[in-house]
DNA sequence: AAGGGTATAAACAGGT
DNA sequence: TACCTGTTTATACCCT
């Protein structure tokens, strides 16, 4: 308690500097109404005074054309600045280029004179203003979103007392131009200083160890009036705290005098000081006509925008995205809509344990203060001039002692300015932390003990997310291959010169928001990618880079590679398989000789069915059963012929559709057939061959899985372009070839009794055929679930392998082509869907853009 | 088990 | 000089 009450004694000051509203007339009444009666915050009301009063009088959009309005605001204080929503894009796109280059003309515009006029003003948020450490320490852990009802309520009790005192008071700027109020005003808030400074200590107590270093340090030290010395700067180091050496404020400012900021002077210091242009003066002299008379304007420092000028005039401002009808949370400062601002993004706030101006980032997406990018979480020392971006607004902190380095310094204490714009160095700086205090002295004078001839640290080291930052659908890394991406990316957004490096990594972040996130590395590959796969070629010399492009010629050559690859693989796995049924044929048919109990022995030798699996009872029991059948060798020949010649029958009308995209349908349409047949048989234990068993028995059926097999096959190869290449109502009624002749007499015994889920509707004649039935056979190919945990964008794997895999052994035959199966699981189950027939839609959009991409992207290297 | 395809990382050279 | 770009090499993993 003493050492409050010491702090209470204490003449520390903090005020505003004056500036001179853009706004002719300054003579009307203030306009205290929307402030927060000082009874209310004496009276303990501040919470429900502070709120009401935030969202009420805070925030005002300034129509620029209602100058009258604005004058009355600005005279009141009350003005509280808006960006023009035409500014948006357009007019911030100028900004993007934010940079050393482009100060002066991102500072040049006349338009900052112009509204340095209109929107000098912000004021009230008294109660924040007291807070500033303590709300900033709060909002430090805010998420984005929950905001300023956490900042405020927990501490507005305390505040409220200090309330009062700290609030600057707009009648205060309006007589400012009697030099002589400005000292009034001056010791007034001295006295109150010390009270904000008890409000930093009760706020320490409410604060984690670790939120706090600074202000405890004050806390202990506050016997006397330089209890804000440096001395409580050692370790000033709370976590949030980034300073750069040059930063560092040897000495804590036991007050802040506000400078007066005028309007002329503003003008004139700018453009001696940053190089502006005249021109922008000229126009802000227009509005500001009567300059000379007009009372300046109190603020503490002031945020040059591109086109307007926001004055600080409160100890805390908030910076960040409001839109229009929102009001639920409080913006000093608002950026506009744009989805990269966070509703509150940073706050700017006088800490007075470092005697200094502060940035804390609060927004997700973080900012750059000298062209540094500092996280959220990050709390940086604004100095003078110092450059901030937020989104892709940048504006400049601007402190009066240094515009008005001629004048008379009233406030020694405020931070000190420096000319040098070296950047803020996200590392703490041994400096500082070595330097525990400094004479208030040394601080004016020496510029900084930074010699620093540092440039720029180096390199900004790519922010690194944490889990929580990231949106959830962008934390895993895309299944496709890096030349799948490349691919994509290069279709989608390439001119027909190509696209250099840098925007290609642009596009991929784009399509693929997870490379914003995750560390750096990534484009190493898709350089590796570029060299070496030769889908891609350099198109054109841009600069020291190429800018690259398709290589058409050889993706077409890779896709047709790739089909004629899964024609074979089709056709081999038919080999394969049935050269396994064969071998289980005759395995059965010698199980059933007599005099040999081997069946159960044979049991264990045949055992294992492709998958490996053992082979269940059932199967073996049918194995036996269709032992007697002949090996089928002819079978085989036999089936295939008939199916090939069927198809073409089916294909009669190819309907434009070019060679190799009939061929790709045929072998599509072949491998599924064969695959669902052998495999709805074999999940019913049946083996021998029911292709031709099918075939002999009901070739009709056959023909309307062919047929089906063949629509799904064009839907897919096609992207769906066409449906249908076989006519489904007619299938039952067309001219199907009879089936060679046997030479095997029956049909296969296992096929014939119980049929299996999915042929079963063969066992009725045509006629009562339900073709829907077959449409689950030829589901479009869901993304696969089974590949484990990286989900939001689709498969990796290439479609030739897809096509490779569903011929190669039966296991896989059940899952065969990843396009053109379903699953297994899918034909017993959701058998009957709405699925039309014939139209067995193929993949959804995605899927089908994924797959042509997929297919096209396919890199190979050599 | 071998080989192909792919992902990563790194070294290096040349350009800006 | 720092950084970007492009090439090349090496290694590891997965899949067929």
């Amino acid at each position: 308690m003493e050492a409050v009450e010491s702090v209470l004694n204490e003449k520390n000051s903090l005020e505003p500097t004056h500036y001179k509203p853009g706004s002719p007339d300054v003579s009307s009444p203030n306009h205290q109404d929307d402030r927060i009666p000082s009874e209310d915050i004496e009276g303990g009301n501040i919470e429900q005074a502070a709120k009401p009063a935030e969202q009420d009088s805070n925030e005002h959009i300034i129509d620029e054309k209602s100058q009258k309005n604005v004058d009355y605001l600005v005279e009141n204080g009350e003005l509280k600045l808006e960006l023009p929503d035409t500014l948006e894009h357009e007019d911030f796109s100028k900004l993007l280029e934010f940079d050393e280059k482009n100060d002066d003309d991102l500072f040049a515009t006349h338009e900052i004179l112009q509204h340095a006029i209109q929107e000098a003003n912000s004021e009230s948020h008294d109660i924040e203003h007291l807070n500033s450490d303590l709300s900033r320490q709060m909002s430090l852990n805010d998420e984005d979103d929950d905001d300023e009802n956490n900042d405020e309520n927990p501490d507005s009790s305390k505040l409220g007392v200090h309330e009062e005192i700290s609030r600057p008071k707009l009648n205060d700027y309006k007589s400012h131009t009697e030099g002589h109020n400005d000292h009034e005003m001056h010791v007034k808030e001295e006295t109150l200083s010390p009270k904000r400074t008890l409000t930093d200590i009760d706020h320490q107590k409410n604060l984690s160890a670790h939120d706090v270093l600074t202000n405890g340090d004050a806390a202990k030290n506050n016997d006397d009036e330089d209890q804000f010395n440096l001395k409580t700067e050692p370790e000033p180091t709370a976590a949030h705290i980034l300073e750069s050496g040059r930063f560092s404020q040897p000495k804590r400012h036991d007050s802040l005098t506000p400078v007066m900021f005028q309007q002329h002077e503003l003008m004139s210091t700018a453009i001696q000081d940053s190089n502006r242009q005249v021109p922008k003066e000229g126009s802000k002299q227009e509005s500001l006509s009567l300059a000379d008379e007009q009372p300046t304007i109190s603020a503490y420092a002031r945020l040059d925008f591109q086109s307007f000028t926001f004055y600080v005039q409160t100890l805390h401002v908030i910076i960040g995205r409001r839109s229009e009808n929102d009001f639920s949370h409080k913006v000093d400062v608002n950026l506009g809509p744009s989805k990269s601002i966070s509703r509150r993004h940073a706050q700017i706030f006088y800490n007075f344990g470092t005697g200094r101006f502060e940035v804390s980032i609060i927004g997700k997406n973080g900012a750059f203060v000298d062209d540094i990018f500092v996280e959220r979480g990050n709390t940086v020392p604004l100095r003078n001039k110092t450059k901030v971006q937020i989104g892709q607004v940048p504006f400049q902190f601007v402190l009066p002692e240094q515009e008005n380095a001629e004048q008379p310094q009233k406030s020694p204490e405020i931070p000190e300015p420096s000319e040098d714009q070296e950047p803020v160095s996200p590392v703490k700086s041994e400096e500082q932390s070595a330097r525990p205090s400094v004479p208030p002295v040394e601080k004016k004078q020496p510029k900084k003990p930074a010699p620093k001839k540092e440039k720029k640290p180096t390199k900004v080291p790519k922010k690194v997310y944490t889990l929580d930052e990231i949106p959830e659908e962008y934390r895993t890394k895309p299944t496709c291959s890096y030349s799948a991406l490349l691919t994509t990316c290069i279709r989608k957004y390439s001119s027909p010169k190509g696209m250099s490096l840098s925007e290609i990594y642009a596009g991929i972040r784009e399509l693929f928001p997870y490379y914003k996130y995750c560390p750096d590395g990534w484009q190493s590959s898709v350089r590796h990618n570029l060299s070496l796969n030769k889908s891609f070629r350099k198109v054109s010399k841009e600069g020291k880079g190429w800018l690259w492009g398709l290589d058409e010629g050889y993706i077409a050559e890779r896709e047709r590679l790739k089909k004629k690859q899964a024609e074979v693989a089709a056709a081999k796995a038919a080999a394969a398989q049935q050269k396994l049924e064969q071998q289980q044929q005759q395995r059965a048919k010698k199980a059933t000789t007599p005099g040999s109990n081997d069946i159960v022995h044979r049991t264990d030798t045949i055992p294992r069915s492709n998958d490996g699996k053992q082979q269940s009872i059932s199967q073996t029991l049918a194995a036996n059963r269709a032992a007697d059948k002949k090996p089928s060798a002819d079978d085989y020949q036999r089936t295939m012929k008939y199916l090939q010649e069927q198809l073409m029958i089916l294909t009669k009308d190819r309907k434009g559709l070019s060679k190799q995209v009939f061929a790709s349908i045929l072998t599509q349409a072949l491998a599924m057939t064969i695959n669902q047949v052998s495999q709805a048989a074999k999940s019913k234990g049946i083996t021998g061959n029911p292709l031709t068993a099918l075939m002999n028995k009901n070739p009709q059926h056959l023909n309307l899985i062919l047929a089906a097999a063949v629509n799904a096959a064009t839907s897919k190869v096609t992207n769906g372009k066409v449906k249908q290449l076989v006519d489904m109502s007619l299938i039952t009624k067309q001219a199907i070839k009879p089936p060679p002749t046997l030479p095997v007499k029956r049909p296969t015994p296992s096929y014939n009794g119980s049929g299996n889920a999915n042929l079963s509707h063969a066992r009725p004649p045509e006629g009562s055929f339900d073709p829907t039935s077959l449409s689950r056979f030829f589901q479009p190919r869901q993304p696969r679930v089974a590949t484990p945990p990286t989900p939001s964008i689709p498969r990796k794997r290439s479609l030739d392998k897809d096509d490779e895999s569903s011929g190669s052994e039966e296991t896989s035959s059940s899952e065969d082509d990843d396009d053109e199966d379903d699953d297994d699981s899918d034909d017993d189950q959701d058998s009957d869907d709405t699925d039309d027939d014939e139209n067995d839609e193929v993949g959804d959009h995605k899927d089908n853009e994924e797959q042509s991409e997929e297919t096209a992207a396919e890199g190979v290297y050599e």
